[in-house]
DNA sequence: TAGATATGTCAATATAACTGACCCAAAATA
DNA sequence: TATTTTGGGTCAGTTATATTGACATATCTA
Protein backbone atom coordinates (compact mmCIF):
# COMPACT_ATOMS: atom_id res chain seq x y z
CA UNK A 1 0.00 0.00 0.00
CA UNK A 2 1.16 3.36 -0.99
CA UNK A 3 2.04 5.75 1.58
CA UNK A 4 -0.82 8.78 0.76
CA UNK A 5 -0.22 10.17 4.52
CA UNK A 6 -0.30 13.77 2.66
CA UNK A 7 -3.65 13.47 1.19
CA UNK A 8 -5.24 12.82 4.21
CA UNK A 9 -7.59 15.74 5.72
CA UNK A 10 -5.71 16.94 8.41
CA UNK A 11 -2.68 16.97 6.65
CA UNK A 12 -4.19 19.09 4.12
CA UNK A 13 -5.86 21.39 6.58
CA UNK A 14 -2.35 21.95 8.00
CA UNK A 15 -0.73 22.92 4.30
CA UNK A 16 -3.73 25.44 4.31
CA UNK A 17 -2.65 26.96 7.49
CA UNK A 18 0.73 26.73 6.36
CA UNK A 19 0.02 28.99 3.15
CA UNK A 20 -1.37 31.27 4.93
CA UNK A 21 1.78 31.85 7.28
CA UNK A 22 3.83 31.91 4.40
CA UNK A 23 2.31 34.72 2.45
CA UNK A 24 1.20 36.57 5.10
CA UNK A 25 5.27 36.69 6.73
CA UNK A 26 6.75 37.20 3.20
CA UNK A 27 4.55 39.64 2.72
CA UNK A 28 4.88 41.28 6.40
CA UNK A 29 8.64 41.70 6.14
CA UNK A 30 9.20 44.80 3.77
CA UNK A 31 5.78 47.26 6.07
CA UNK A 32 8.50 49.05 7.37
CA UNK A 33 9.51 50.41 3.81
CA UNK A 34 6.13 50.46 2.52
CA UNK A 35 5.58 53.23 5.16
CA UNK A 36 8.61 55.06 4.59
CA UNK A 37 6.96 56.19 1.40
CA UNK A 38 2.74 56.22 2.51
CA UNK A 39 2.61 52.90 0.41
CA UNK A 40 0.09 49.46 1.75
CA UNK A 41 0.34 46.02 0.50
CA UNK A 42 -2.33 47.09 -2.30
CA UNK A 43 0.64 49.41 -3.94
CA UNK A 44 3.65 46.85 -2.77
CA UNK A 45 1.55 44.22 -5.25
CA UNK A 46 0.96 46.00 -7.88
CA UNK A 47 4.60 47.54 -7.77
CA UNK A 48 5.91 43.92 -8.03
CA UNK A 49 3.65 43.04 -10.65
CA UNK A 50 4.48 46.17 -12.76
CA UNK A 51 8.13 44.91 -12.08
CA UNK A 52 7.65 41.47 -13.01
CA UNK A 53 5.55 42.00 -15.82
CA UNK A 54 7.05 46.00 -17.09
CA UNK A 55 4.80 47.22 -19.48
CA UNK A 56 1.49 45.39 -18.67
CA UNK A 57 -1.71 46.80 -19.75
CA UNK A 58 -4.35 48.05 -17.10
CA UNK A 59 -6.28 44.86 -17.82
CA UNK A 60 -3.54 42.57 -17.39
CA UNK A 61 -2.78 44.04 -14.00
CA UNK A 62 -6.53 44.07 -13.11
CA UNK A 63 -6.42 39.96 -14.51
CA UNK A 64 -3.55 39.49 -12.23
CA UNK A 65 -4.39 41.22 -9.29
CA UNK A 66 -8.47 39.96 -9.38
CA UNK A 67 -9.32 43.49 -7.91
CA UNK A 68 -12.21 45.70 -9.55
CA UNK A 69 -10.93 48.64 -11.81
CA UNK A 70 -11.91 51.39 -9.01
CA UNK A 71 -9.82 49.67 -6.66
CA UNK A 72 -6.42 49.19 -8.30
CA UNK A 73 -7.21 53.00 -9.90
CA UNK A 74 -6.91 54.66 -6.08
CA UNK A 75 -3.63 52.41 -6.56
CA UNK A 76 -2.28 53.75 -9.70
CA UNK A 77 -3.31 57.27 -8.86
CA UNK A 78 -1.27 56.70 -5.65
CA UNK A 79 2.00 55.63 -7.33
CA UNK A 80 1.65 57.79 -9.91
CA UNK A 81 1.51 61.21 -7.70
CA UNK A 82 4.18 59.33 -6.17
CA UNK A 83 6.36 59.60 -9.17
CA UNK A 84 6.91 55.46 -8.76
CA UNK A 85 5.06 54.38 -12.35
CA UNK A 86 4.41 56.23 -15.35
CA UNK A 87 2.00 55.13 -17.80
CA UNK A 88 2.23 55.35 -22.19
CA UNK A 89 -0.21 54.81 -24.43
CA UNK A 90 0.36 51.98 -26.70
CA UNK A 91 1.49 52.85 -29.79
CA UNK A 92 -0.88 50.26 -32.04
CA UNK A 93 -4.38 49.93 -30.06
CA UNK A 94 -3.84 53.62 -28.20
CA UNK A 95 -6.66 52.52 -25.53
CA UNK A 96 -4.27 50.31 -23.73
CA UNK A 97 -2.51 51.99 -21.35
CA UNK A 98 1.17 50.27 -20.56
CA UNK A 99 2.23 50.89 -16.87
CA UNK A 100 6.19 51.10 -16.51
CA UNK A 101 8.34 51.90 -13.52
CA UNK A 102 10.49 54.51 -13.55
CA UNK A 103 13.73 55.66 -11.48
CA UNK A 104 12.17 56.12 -8.03
CA UNK A 105 9.85 52.93 -8.74
CA UNK A 106 13.10 50.89 -9.40
CA UNK A 107 14.54 52.08 -6.34
CA UNK A 108 11.76 51.44 -4.05
CA UNK A 109 10.84 48.14 -5.77
CA UNK A 110 14.92 47.12 -4.83
CA UNK A 111 14.55 47.92 -1.26
CA UNK A 112 11.19 46.30 -0.61
CA UNK A 113 12.61 42.85 -2.59
CA UNK A 114 15.67 43.01 -0.57
CA UNK A 115 13.44 42.69 2.50
CA UNK A 116 11.67 39.71 1.55
CA UNK A 117 14.42 37.54 -0.34
CA UNK A 118 16.09 37.28 3.38
CA UNK A 119 13.41 34.98 4.02
CA UNK A 120 13.19 33.07 0.53
CA UNK A 121 16.50 33.11 0.06
CA UNK A 122 17.22 31.60 3.87
CA UNK A 123 14.59 28.97 3.38
CA UNK A 124 15.98 27.76 -0.10
CA UNK A 125 19.56 28.40 0.93
CA UNK A 126 18.71 25.35 3.67
CA UNK A 127 17.29 23.38 1.24
CA UNK A 128 19.11 21.61 -1.70
CA UNK A 129 18.21 22.00 -5.27
CA UNK A 130 15.82 19.14 -5.92
CA UNK A 131 13.28 20.00 -2.52
CA UNK A 132 13.20 23.50 -4.10
CA UNK A 133 12.23 22.52 -7.40
CA UNK A 134 9.87 20.41 -6.04
CA UNK A 135 8.34 23.36 -4.48
CA UNK A 136 8.41 24.98 -7.20
CA UNK A 137 5.93 22.31 -8.94
CA UNK A 138 3.92 21.60 -6.31
CA UNK A 139 3.18 25.52 -5.54
CA UNK A 140 2.55 26.12 -9.41
CA UNK A 141 -0.17 22.81 -9.30
CA UNK A 142 -1.92 24.79 -6.46
CA UNK A 143 -2.01 27.92 -8.48
CA UNK A 144 -3.03 26.09 -11.39
CA UNK A 145 -5.92 23.90 -9.66
CA UNK B 1 29.41 24.26 -10.22
CA UNK B 2 26.34 24.00 -8.30
CA UNK B 3 23.28 24.39 -9.73
CA UNK B 4 22.15 27.51 -7.85
CA UNK B 5 19.64 28.78 -10.60
CA UNK B 6 17.08 29.15 -7.78
CA UNK B 7 18.87 31.31 -5.58
CA UNK B 8 18.79 33.75 -8.20
CA UNK B 9 16.82 37.06 -7.58
CA UNK B 10 14.67 36.61 -10.61
CA UNK B 11 13.78 33.40 -9.52
CA UNK B 12 12.86 34.35 -5.88
CA UNK B 13 11.34 37.37 -7.16
CA UNK B 14 8.91 35.09 -9.18
CA UNK B 15 8.41 32.44 -5.93
CA UNK B 16 7.36 35.58 -4.11
CA UNK B 17 4.51 35.95 -6.81
CA UNK B 18 3.20 32.73 -6.95
CA UNK B 19 3.04 32.28 -2.65
CA UNK B 20 0.58 35.21 -3.40
CA UNK B 21 -1.60 33.48 -5.49
CA UNK B 22 -1.28 30.09 -3.58
CA UNK B 23 -2.46 32.17 -0.81
CA UNK B 24 -5.31 34.15 -3.05
CA UNK B 25 -6.71 31.05 -4.50
CA UNK B 26 -6.69 28.85 -2.11
CA UNK B 27 -8.67 30.95 0.64
CA UNK B 28 -11.18 32.44 -2.53
CA UNK B 29 -12.51 29.01 -2.97
CA UNK B 30 -14.66 28.95 -0.28
CA UNK B 31 -16.27 32.54 -0.44
CA UNK B 32 -19.64 31.43 -2.16
CA UNK B 33 -20.38 29.36 1.62
CA UNK B 34 -18.95 32.14 3.66
CA UNK B 35 -21.00 34.77 1.94
CA UNK B 36 -24.07 32.05 2.89
CA UNK B 37 -23.50 32.73 6.38
CA UNK B 38 -22.11 36.15 5.71
CA UNK B 39 -18.86 35.53 6.86
CA UNK B 40 -15.73 37.14 5.45
CA UNK B 41 -12.29 36.21 4.98
CA UNK B 42 -11.31 37.08 8.88
CA UNK B 43 -13.79 35.06 10.02
CA UNK B 44 -12.55 32.26 7.95
CA UNK B 45 -9.32 32.50 8.90
CA UNK B 46 -10.42 32.29 12.74
CA UNK B 47 -12.64 29.32 11.77
CA UNK B 48 -9.76 27.43 10.77
CA UNK B 49 -7.34 27.68 13.26
CA UNK B 50 -10.17 27.57 15.80
CA UNK B 51 -10.41 24.03 14.42
CA UNK B 52 -6.99 23.17 14.18
CA UNK B 53 -6.32 24.42 17.27
CA UNK B 54 -9.97 23.34 19.69
CA UNK B 55 -10.05 25.15 23.00
CA UNK B 56 -7.12 27.53 22.62
CA UNK B 57 -7.15 30.35 24.45
CA UNK B 58 -8.11 34.45 22.89
CA UNK B 59 -4.47 35.16 23.62
CA UNK B 60 -3.06 31.77 21.44
CA UNK B 61 -5.75 32.79 18.64
CA UNK B 62 -4.11 36.56 18.62
CA UNK B 63 -0.37 34.89 18.42
CA UNK B 64 -1.15 33.26 15.25
CA UNK B 65 -3.65 35.31 13.41
CA UNK B 66 -0.98 38.70 14.61
CA UNK B 67 -4.22 41.14 14.53
CA UNK B 68 -5.22 43.22 17.41
CA UNK B 69 -7.66 41.79 20.36
CA UNK B 70 -9.69 44.50 19.34
CA UNK B 71 -9.83 43.20 15.30
CA UNK B 72 -10.83 39.71 16.97
CA UNK B 73 -13.16 40.63 19.28
CA UNK B 74 -15.08 41.79 16.59
CA UNK B 75 -14.87 38.70 14.59
CA UNK B 76 -15.60 36.41 17.66
CA UNK B 77 -18.58 38.51 18.33
CA UNK B 78 -19.80 37.75 15.15
CA UNK B 79 -18.68 34.25 15.42
CA UNK B 80 -20.62 33.86 18.69
CA UNK B 81 -24.17 35.38 17.67
CA UNK B 82 -24.27 32.91 14.93
CA UNK B 83 -23.58 30.15 17.00
CA UNK B 84 -20.38 28.70 15.21
CA UNK B 85 -18.35 28.79 18.42
CA UNK B 86 -18.67 28.70 21.75
CA UNK B 87 -16.52 30.14 24.72
CA UNK B 88 -15.14 28.62 28.30
CA UNK B 89 -13.53 29.48 31.05
CA UNK B 90 -10.55 27.72 31.60
CA UNK B 91 -10.85 25.41 34.93
CA UNK B 92 -7.58 26.24 36.28
CA UNK B 93 -6.90 29.69 35.15
CA UNK B 94 -10.40 31.28 34.52
CA UNK B 95 -8.42 34.67 33.19
CA UNK B 96 -8.63 32.44 30.31
CA UNK B 97 -10.81 31.93 27.96
CA UNK B 98 -10.87 28.37 25.98
CA UNK B 99 -12.78 28.61 22.40
CA UNK B 100 -14.23 26.14 20.49
CA UNK B 101 -16.42 24.85 17.53
CA UNK B 102 -19.89 24.14 18.21
CA UNK B 103 -21.82 21.78 15.85
CA UNK B 104 -23.29 24.68 13.33
CA UNK B 105 -19.54 25.58 13.08
CA UNK B 106 -18.12 22.31 12.70
CA UNK B 107 -20.64 22.34 9.34
CA UNK B 108 -19.54 25.17 8.42
CA UNK B 109 -15.93 24.24 9.03
CA UNK B 110 -16.59 21.28 6.83
CA UNK B 111 -18.18 22.86 4.26
CA UNK B 112 -15.40 25.11 3.81
CA UNK B 113 -12.71 22.61 3.99
CA UNK B 114 -14.47 20.65 0.94
CA UNK B 115 -14.01 23.98 -1.05
CA UNK B 116 -10.68 24.18 -0.06
CA UNK B 117 -9.45 20.95 0.09
CA UNK B 118 -10.47 20.01 -4.16
CA UNK B 119 -7.17 22.62 -5.25
CA UNK B 120 -4.61 21.21 -2.78
CA UNK B 121 -5.72 17.58 -2.53
CA UNK B 122 -5.25 17.52 -6.81
CA UNK B 123 -1.86 19.25 -6.68
CA UNK B 124 -1.06 16.63 -4.08
CA UNK B 125 -2.92 14.04 -6.63
CA UNK B 126 -0.51 14.68 -9.42
CA UNK B 127 2.42 14.87 -7.39
CA UNK B 128 4.69 12.07 -6.29
CA UNK B 129 4.88 11.38 -2.06
CA UNK B 130 8.62 12.43 -2.43
CA UNK B 131 7.87 16.15 -3.78
CA UNK B 132 4.82 16.74 -1.42
CA UNK B 133 6.91 15.83 1.76
CA UNK B 134 9.89 18.39 -0.09
CA UNK B 135 7.04 21.18 -0.48
CA UNK B 136 6.47 21.26 2.85
CA UNK B 137 10.02 20.64 4.41
CA UNK B 138 10.29 24.02 1.86
CA UNK B 139 7.18 25.82 3.00
CA UNK B 140 8.14 25.26 6.84
CA UNK B 141 11.58 26.78 6.37
CA UNK B 142 9.59 30.05 4.66
CA UNK B 143 8.00 30.37 7.78
CA UNK B 144 10.19 29.81 10.05
CA UNK B 145 13.08 32.12 8.60
C1' DT C 1 -2.38 43.49 49.20
C1' DA C 2 0.05 45.19 45.06
C1' DG C 3 1.16 44.14 40.66
C1' DA C 4 0.77 41.40 36.40
C1' DT C 5 -2.04 38.97 33.13
C1' DA C 6 -6.04 37.86 30.10
C1' DT C 7 -9.70 39.69 28.25
C1' DG C 8 -13.26 43.02 26.86
C1' DT C 9 -14.84 47.51 25.21
C1' DC C 10 -15.48 52.47 23.46
C1' DA C 11 -14.21 55.56 19.94
C1' DA C 12 -11.97 57.24 16.02
C1' DT C 13 -9.41 56.33 11.90
C1' DA C 14 -7.04 53.98 7.86
C1' DT C 15 -6.82 50.79 4.19
C1' DA C 16 -8.55 48.12 0.77
C1' DA C 17 -12.01 46.33 -1.15
C1' DC C 18 -16.90 46.36 -3.10
C1' DT C 19 -21.40 47.76 -6.14
C1' DG C 20 -23.51 50.47 -9.51
C1' DA C 21 -23.84 54.09 -12.62
C1' DC C 22 -21.94 56.66 -16.07
C1' DC C 23 -18.45 58.69 -19.50
C1' DC C 24 -15.03 58.96 -23.31
C1' DA C 25 -11.97 57.59 -26.97
C1' DA C 26 -10.33 54.26 -29.97
C1' DA C 27 -10.77 50.06 -32.39
C1' DA C 28 -13.41 46.54 -34.58
C1' DT C 29 -17.08 45.26 -37.32
C1' DA C 30 -21.52 45.09 -39.72
C1' DT D 1 -19.76 54.93 -42.62
C1' DA D 2 -22.56 53.91 -38.69
C1' DT D 3 -22.74 51.06 -34.81
C1' DT D 4 -20.93 48.22 -31.34
C1' DT D 5 -17.28 46.64 -28.48
C1' DT D 6 -13.28 47.31 -25.79
C1' DG D 7 -10.12 49.61 -22.60
C1' DG D 8 -9.95 52.72 -19.41
C1' DG D 9 -11.43 56.44 -16.10
C1' DT D 10 -14.53 58.45 -12.58
C1' DC D 11 -18.23 59.67 -9.06
C1' DA D 12 -20.57 58.20 -5.09
C1' DG D 13 -21.69 55.29 -1.47
C1' DT D 14 -20.80 51.19 1.25
C1' DT D 15 -18.53 47.24 3.53
C1' DA D 16 -14.78 44.53 5.63
C1' DT D 17 -10.80 44.43 8.12
C1' DA D 18 -7.51 46.38 10.30
C1' DT D 19 -5.28 50.10 13.21
C1' DT D 20 -4.22 53.31 17.66
C1' DG D 21 -5.21 54.68 22.18
C1' DA D 22 -7.59 54.71 26.35
C1' DC D 23 -9.83 52.47 29.87
C1' DA D 24 -12.39 48.60 32.61
C1' DT D 25 -12.67 44.16 35.00
C1' DA D 26 -11.66 39.89 36.80
C1' DT D 27 -8.25 36.70 38.24
C1' DC D 28 -3.86 35.04 39.38
C1' DT D 29 0.80 35.56 41.56
C1' DA D 30 4.43 37.27 44.40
Amino acid sequence: MRNLLYLKDDQIKDFIEQIYYAYRETYSDPKKILKKYSFGSAHHRAIHLIERHEGLAVSDLLNKLKITKQSLNRVLKNLIKNKVILIKKDEIDSRHRRIFLNEKGRKLFDEIFLEQKQRIYNAFKNSDSDSVLKFKNVLSKIINE
